[in-house]
DNA sequence: CCTAGACCCTGTACGC
DNA sequence: TGCGTACAGGGTCTAG
């Protein structure tokens, strides 16, 4: 389900609890993920975690002797929790950090990843992601010029991980709420003013998420178990059927890509 | 090259 | 209650 936003939070949970810490040992119950569990970590002995990173929707956690990349999928979680906690049917990795503590993956649908490399560089999961929509290349130009050449609604265009990362697909819809721009018009249509508006739109949605921890539709709560209070917030993601809170038409749905696309017709342009 | 659609997998919600 | 169907946050692969 994650997000960045999530992810992001995640991150933020972790890091200090597991930075300078050791991974004593790893308990794998379920290898099979997106691509099978690296038997590097099922061998994972005292392995101290140098620092831990995000890159798009990858948790980087790194080590001396290379680097273990975390993906969430749709249904992924991490939980920080104690040692002797129950064991769910879909808690497939245990990474037991010391004697009362252990990260746990979950990830019911297992379209998640874990996977160990010794060098960051070559890993082709990194090498042709676009750029962070929170760093400073997130520019109206960088917008502007982007969609030129894209035959592809304007949708598709924020969710393509080849061009910014980690918008999704609850992020996409709000996004384009903001921006006041409907979610199927084509690419090339946008003018530079838009780009503009969309830059502001997707710093502001995802960081006030970050801020408040996230999105809760079903099943993300982060590390802590706590949910994140994003959702109260959300304008027009699975509000088909509802009053728009600004003009009050009735929100719309469809379908782009096969993803769930809401949208107000009066407000979005 | 590019894009749309199928597919990976399990859980849940809903209609009959 | 039970069964079938549609849908769910992501990303990759392939056919056209």
């Amino acid at each position: 389900m994650p997000e960045l936003p999530e992810i992001e939070v995640i991150l933020r949970n972790i890091k200090y609890s597991l930075i300078r810490k050791k991974i004593l040992y790893t308990i794998v119950r379920c290898k099979k993920l997106r691509y099978p569990v690296s038997h590097k970590i099922y061998e994972i002995k005292n392995e101290k975690i140098l620092n831990v990173k995000r890159r798009a929707k990858y948790l980087i956690f790194v080590f001396c002797s290379g680097y273990m990349l975390i993906h969430l999928g749709m249904s992924g979680s991490l939980h920080l929790i104690k040692i002797n906690k129950k064991i769910d049917k879909h808690d497939h990795i245990d990474f037991i950090i010391n004697n009362n503590k252990v990260l746990r993956y979950r990830d019911p649908r297992r379209f998640g990843l874990c996977i160990w490399t010794k060098k960051l560089k070559n890993l082709n999961l990194l090498n042709n992601l676009g750029i962070e929509p929170l760093s400073s290349n997130l520019t109206q130009d960088f917008l502007f010029e982007k969609s030129r050449y894209k035959k592809t609604k304007i949708k598709n265009f924020l969710m393509d991980n080849k061009i910014i990362t980690g918008i999704g697909n609850i992020y996409s819809n709000e996004i384009l709420f903001d921006a006041k721009i409907l979610p199927y018009r084509m690419t090339m249509s946008l003018t530079l003013l838009e780009c503009k508006i969309l830059t502001a739109s997707i710093t502001n949605i995802l960081c006030e998420s970050i801020k408040l921890g996230g999105t809760t539709i079903k099943d993300f709560v982060n590390i802590d178990n706590k949910k994140g209070n994003f959702y109260k917030k959300l304008k027009i993601y699975k509000k088909y059927g509802k009053e728009c809170y600004i003009c009050s038409n009735f929100i719309k749905k469809t379908f782009i890509n096969n993803r769930s696309t809401y949208f107000c017709d009066f407000c979005q342009k």
